[in-house]
Parts: structure tokens; sequence; C-alpha cells
DNA sequence: ATAGGGTTAG
């Protein structure tokens, strides 16, 4: 094993950890002499005999069923196709060593160690133990769970070029993947591929995942005809479907659309709905819609000592929330207080983070800012503990009412609590900072943000900038400037406002060298108008013509490097020519020339590897 | 031993 397909490994990384536990699995010799030159003839000759032998005993499908009669309609595949999807394998598949591999890789994400299963699961598509399409889900999903949206993207693309079967848990992950990017139409246009190519059907999973995230990004009419269509197709929309519709209607405030949601939901249900989620929506409905009493009296039917309603901590809290944002503060204390008394974890659970955050939310509404953060503080007693949003929410809270000095002492407790800042954190201090005449402090924190490897974005950056000038701290600005050109995507107008910054405070040679990075910075043009506005503030001083002499300098130093560049490619290409020529006479480290020679031998004795040549060509 | 169950703050 680990000597096939050398010139792949060198792609990849030299000997890895999963490698090494790779080298344990048991591997049949005959799959590892497949990959090498054969020891002898006889043998190669001896293994392309077991092949046909092999081709024989299962023929390929298309033989098998045009020998039968035509009379068998209800054969769903059609063989005609060599194009057609192929069919998932099934759990079965996962057993011996491919289930070795799987509880393998199943530690690696456990242990965290994402790349090195994602790595792996790659690697061993050339290995004599392929992936099953269980293994490369359980990859997929904890790189969504985890945010690496291109890394699991690629893998994606990999294992299907490599003729890995998806099933339907693998098409969900796709779609989420897409509607967590803010992709509604791409994934959507899967979707349409789904249905219109996939032998397999989809899950009602599928819908839901579509439907929430359809009404995530703001397209909540293709949400609705979405739940036609699964109608439609035999699928039973419940309560969490209606959940998402209804939650999509409120925030775009569409009550009679709640309703008509409800209604719906009740008439499916029998009549009654004893899920709890629904409820915060319909309250909020009937909010919108100024109907408060009917609001509170489906307060006291959801709540009530005769409802059958079955509440969770997430159908209270959004109860809660409805109280809270609909001036019934009172009441939402009297409901929060009951929750409490109801959590008896691990039993029943009535409140978790999310109720201490719509509280929190409820006394900032009140001004009551110091039992914000009391019943903030108290979350540890239920077993809750905040996590960086509902620190930055009541930090946030905390800064627009001029308690900066509270949202720091809180901010300093997040270390303590395991929680780290992150670039909204560091924003909210900065900008609130500022407006206490601290700017030094601002400047610390955006700072210490950087200096933490977050990366704040170009908003942030321009108002730390934007501040200092109107200091006339233009040298720290500068300072700033020089610090994060190469780490953001600087634009036209934020090169503009230092160098006017710069301009303005009589330091000319230092604008002439933002200049210079600008014409070394690959992602922005130059444009006439930039170069206009230049000359502009060189002309102050009778220096105009500086730009041009700093231009066609530049443009020398660019061909002279561009030179040096064409020279050095030259001497590598001629030195990696000797180095191949070297390698020619042994096989086991072929070049790329050797690589195919052997990858077309494969395909002549057998059809199961096609595609791989492509595969490890176009792959990093 | 493959997805997935909900709410609220940018």
């Amino acid at each position: 094993m680990a000597l096939s397909k050398p010139t792949f490994f060198t792609h990849l990384r030299t000997l890895t950890r999963s490698q090494h536990l790779l080298h344990q699995a048991p591997a049949p010799p005959i799959v590892t002499l497949r990959f090498l030159s054969f020891a002898s003839p006889e043998e190669a000759a001896a293994e392309r005999r077991r092949r046909k032998r092999r081709l024989r005993i299962e023929p390929p499908l298309s033989s098998s069923s045009a020998a039968r009669p035509q009379s068998q309609p209800s054969k769903p595949q059609s063989p005609q196709n060599p194009n057609a999807p192929k069919l998932p394998e099934h759990i079965s598949a996962l057993s011996g060593n491919r289930l070795n591999l799987h509880n393998r890789i199943l530690t690696l994400i456990r242990e965290n160690d994402l790349e090195e299963a994602a790595l792996f699961t790659r690697h061993s598509i050339y290995s004599n133990c392929r992936p099953t399409i269980f293994t490369v889900n359980a990859v997929l999903n904890a790189l969504l769970r985890q945010s690496k949206y291109s890394d699991l993207l690629s893998l994606h693309r990999f294992i299907t070029q490599a003729g890995v079967a998806p099933n339907i848990i693998t098409h969900n992950l796709i779609f989420q993947t897409y509607l967590d990017c803010r992709k509604p139409d791409t994934a959507m246009e899967h979707y349409k591929q789904l249905i219109n190519d996939a032998p397999f059907n989809p899950s009602p999973t599928t819908y839901r995942i579509l439907i929430k995230g359809l009404v995530d990004n703001n397209k909540l009419e293709r949400a609705m005809e979405l739940k036609e269509e699964m109608t439609m197709k035999g699928f039973v929309p419940d309560p969490l479907i209606y959940l998402y519709l209804m939650v999509g209607c409120v925030r775009s405030s569409d009550p009679d659309g709640v309703f008509k949601l409800f209604e719906e939901l009740k008439e499916k249900l029998g009549g009654t709905v004893e899920d709890g989620v629904v409820y915060g929506s319909l309250m909020k409905g009937y909010f919108m819609k100024e109907m408060e009493e009917e609001a509170m009296r489906c307060y006291e039917e959801t709540v009530g000592v005769n409802s059958v309603v079955k509440m969770s901590a997430i159908a209270y809290n959004s109860v809660l929330d409805a109280l809270c944002k609909n001036g019934k503060f009172g009441e939402a204390l009297m409901l929060f207080d009951r929750m409490t008394k109801e959590h008896s974890p691990p039993r029943r659970l009535a409140v978790d983070l999310g109720s201490f955050n719509v509280m929190v939310d409820g006394y900032c509404i009140e001004g009551r800012f110091k039992d914000a953060i009391e019943v903030f503080e108290k979350m540890g007693d239920y077993r809750c503990s905040p996590d960086t949003l509902s620190f930055n929410n009541l930090i946030e809270q905390l800064c627009n009412n001029g308690m900066l000095a509270d949202a720091e002492e809180l901010y300093g407790t997040m270390g303590d609590k395991g929680v780290n800042p992150d670039e909204f954190t560091y924003g909210l201090l900065m900008d609130s900072c500022f407006k206490a005449n601290r700017p030094d402090d601002a400047a610390g924190y955006f700072r210490k943000m950087v200096e933490s490897g977050l990366r704040p974005n170009i908003a942030v950056y321009n108002r730390l900038v934007d501040e200092l000038v109107k200091l006339g701290k233009i040298n720290e600005a500068k300072a700033f400037f020089d610090l994060m050109v190469k780490k953001l995507k600087m634009d036209a107008s934020s090169y503009q406002f230092i160098m006017k910054a710069l301009s303005e405070s009589g330091q000319l040679d230092e604008m002439l060298n933002v200049v210079d990075t600008l014409l070394d910075d690959d992602g922005i043009e130059f444009s006439e108008e930039l170069q206009e506005f230049v000359r502009g503030e060189l002309r102050k001083e009778d220096r105009e013509g500086d730009l041009g002499k700093l231009m066609e300098e530049k443009e020398r130093v660019k061909a002279e490097a561009k030179a040096k560049e064409a020279e050095a490619a030259e001497a590598q290409k001629r030195s990696a020519k000797a180095a191949v020529s070297s390698l020619l006479s042994s096989k086991l480290f072929g070049n790329k020339e050797g690589e195919k020679e052997s990858a077309v031998n494969e395909m002549q004795s057998g059809q199961e590897d096609s595609g791989k040549t492509e595969l490890a060509e176009s792959n990093p």
C-alpha cells in the first residue's frame, strides 16, 4: 500500500498519521501488486487471467439484461445509459476493511482532526480499501459543522469524480452547505438535479433543510411553494416545517400568513397542535395585528393549567420573547420564574442559554441593565453557559447605553469562562472607546483583535482609521494601514483616505509610499481617477512629476522580476528533467508519464478504475 | 456505525 501510486502521494504530504494507521490494515497482497510492476511476467499474466475470470463471473449489467427477455420492464435500472447515476451502496457495504477505515476516520473526526480525516478519505480512494459513502458523509458532516465549506465542497467534488455514488444524506449535506453560504439558488439547482436524476427520492429532512434555508435566505415564497410540492409528493409537512414558515412570516411582518399556516397545521393534526414551538410565532402574529387580547388568550391556552401543549425550553423561549418584545414584561418574568422552577436537569430541561438571552434583552428593553447583568450571571446556576454571541449581546446593550465600564468588566470575564471574543466583540469595544474619548484604548482593542488571529472586516478598519485621523493621529493611522494592508482587501477609497490624510499633514513622501504599496497590490486597479487625485495632491508642492517617475520605476522593477522568474522556471525545468531521467529506470517512483502508462495498463485490463487518472491529475 | 429538533441577539 505504502508503495502504490507514489507520485500521487507526493502531491499530498509526506507520511501522515493516517497513513501510519493505514499500515496496520490487513491488505490482501494481490491488490498491492496491482499497482506495481509484477515480480515476474508470469505473475502479471496470472493477475490478468484472474481479472478476466472475475468479469465472466460478474458480467457487466448491460450484457446480463440484454440476455434477459424483454418482458421485465419493472427493473428500474437504465443500463443503456452509461452516465446514469449510480445507486448508492447499501449499508451492508460497510463491513470488513471498509468498516475499519470508517471507524478510524470517525476517530479522527472525534479528535477534531478534520484535515486529517478528509485527507485520509481522499487517500483511501486510491487504496485497496475504498471509503463507503457513509464514511464520506461523516467527514462532510463534520466539515459542515465547522463551517469549512470550501473543504467540504472540494471533498465532495473529489468523491464525485471518483465515482463514489452519493446517497440522500450526501445531497442533504450539500443543500445545507449552499444554504449556509447564502447561495439558495445553487442549493435549489442541486435540488432540481436530485429530483430529475437521482435514482432515489428526497427525504423529509431534505424538505426541512430546504424550507428552513430558504426562509433564512429571505426566500419565503419559494419555501411556501416547496411545502406544497412536498405535500403533492406525499410527504406530510410537520409542525417543524410550519414553524419555519411562520417564523418567516413574522420576520416579513405578515401576520395573516402566520394565522393561515397555523390553521392549516391545526387542521392537518386533527384540531389541536400539541407541539409548543409554534405558539410564540402565533402570539407575535396577534401582537403585530394589535390583537393583544387574542395574543394573551393564546398565551393562556399554551401555558395555562388545562393546556395539552408540550413545551420545550425552546418553545418557552419563543413565547417569552413574544412577551418581552410586546410590553408584557411582567408576564415574562412570571413565565421565566416558572421555567426555572420546572427546570430539573437532566430529566426536564425548561430553560437553556437562549432563555437567559431573551431575558437579558427583556431587562434591557425595560432599561434595567443591572438586572440584565444579574440574570446573565445566573446562567451557571441552571447548568447553562453563555457563548460568544450571548456575551456580545449584553456587551452591545451596555455599550449602547453608556455603561462601557460594565461592558469591559464583562469582557474581562470571558477568558475565565472559556469563551473567546470575536470580531464583533472587539469592534463594539473599539467604537465605544472612541465615543468615550479613549482613542488609545480603542486602538488597543483593534490591535488585540488582530493579534489574536481574528480578521477584522474593512468597515471596522475604516472606522478606526477615520477616528484616528479625525484626532490628528495620522502616524498611528498610517501604522494601522501598514499593519492591515496585506491582511485586508483594501478598496480604492481606503487607499485614498490614508493618502489624503498623509498629504494634508504635509507628508507627501509617505503618501507616495502608499502609492508604491498600491502598485504592488494585485487586488486593486490604480484607476485614472485615483491617479488624478494623487497628481492633484502632488501639484500642491509642484511635485506632479513624482508620480510618473514612481510608476516608471515600478514598471522597470516588475519587468526585471518577470525576467528573473522566467529564468528561474527554465532552470527548474532543466533540473526536473535531469531528475526524471535519473529516475526513469525505477518504475517505483515513476514520473508523470510513468504513471499514465501504468494507469493505461490498468484500464485495459479492467473497467472499474476508469476516471482515476483524470482525478489524480486534476486534484491538488 | 451516515442527516436531522425548533427560539432570541449583529
